[in-house]
DNA sequence: CTTATTTGTTATAGTTACTGTAACAAATTA
DNA sequence: TAATTTGTTACAGTAACTATAACAAATAAG
């Protein structure tokens, strides 16, 4: 799953789920409304609730809640929750030649501009609530 | 290859060349120089010459040389000369639900986001010409 | 206490995608 | 005619991803 599919499927639990905070939803019931296999949810899902975005309960009242108000969600911190790697996978080829070879200079001039592409993508992200997609949604 | 792998490649192999644009260089000497197959250099730099960014010749005087000055070879264009796949991968996870169900249109707002992401990369590369490259690796 | 439910995590089998290389026709030069 | 080099296709090997299954641990209900 890449990181964008990772990013918009997280979104999706958690419009679901917002849209009743009171009652918790299962990995199962998330699952059959968006196509997801629920193994791959509760994945999702369980890292959301280590950064303290979702509550998790096991058992028969069991499933996830909002820990937080929409508002109070952005997307840069569910991104970071679900995604260890780096960026949105922006890499470059390594060479062994010496230090200040014309390949070796390019990689590091490369990895540079893709670090800042990458803060750029995440500063836009960190301006979008998820009550803002939700409000969207209603449209 | 992944697209920035693509790109940094293309951007080493162009910078070699820049350095006597007078004598071709053939697929072999910047594999040499770059640690990168010959033949994957060949079907990047194929994809150069049918922009209009390098001129390739076969035979034995043949390889490759810029057709355009440095200053007027942007990033954005190279980018694109060599990446077919619409931005640096950024997907969504196909759903087969109604049109108005949540899943579907988070997919849209994505698809959205994605493509605004990629318009701002985009605007960032065309700002950078292979000459600025060039320039900071001679300091 | 037992049974049912649900998360959290690991494993797995199947498939797809990527990687590096080879191969060779077509074009060019000598 | 022979040597060189691009441009393109093919291919085998490997790595990565996908979707699902499986099951222990935790929780709730009867």
């Amino acid at each position: 799953m890449s990181a964008s599919t990772k990013l918009s499927t997280a979104v999706k639990a958690l419009c679901l789920i917002a849209e009743d905070n009171n009652s918790p939803k299962t990995s199962t019931v998330i699952s059959t409304r968006t196509g997801v296999n629920a193994s791959k949810l509760r994945m999702l899902l369980s890292m959301l609730a280590k950064s303290g975005i979702v509550n998790s309960g096991k058992g028969s009242k069991g499933g996830f809640i909002l820990n937080k108000d929409p508002k109070d969600i952005h997307l840069q911190e569910i991104y970071c929750s679900i995604e260890d790697r780096k960026a949105f996978h922006l890499d470059v080829q390594k060479f062994l030649g010496h230090h200040l070879s014309i390949p070796v200079q390019i990689n590091n001039y490369f990895l540079d501009l893709f670090a800042e592409i990458q803060v750029d993508i995440e500063d836009k992200m960190k301006k979008i609530s998820l009550q803002s997609i939700i409000d969207k949604l209603e449209k």
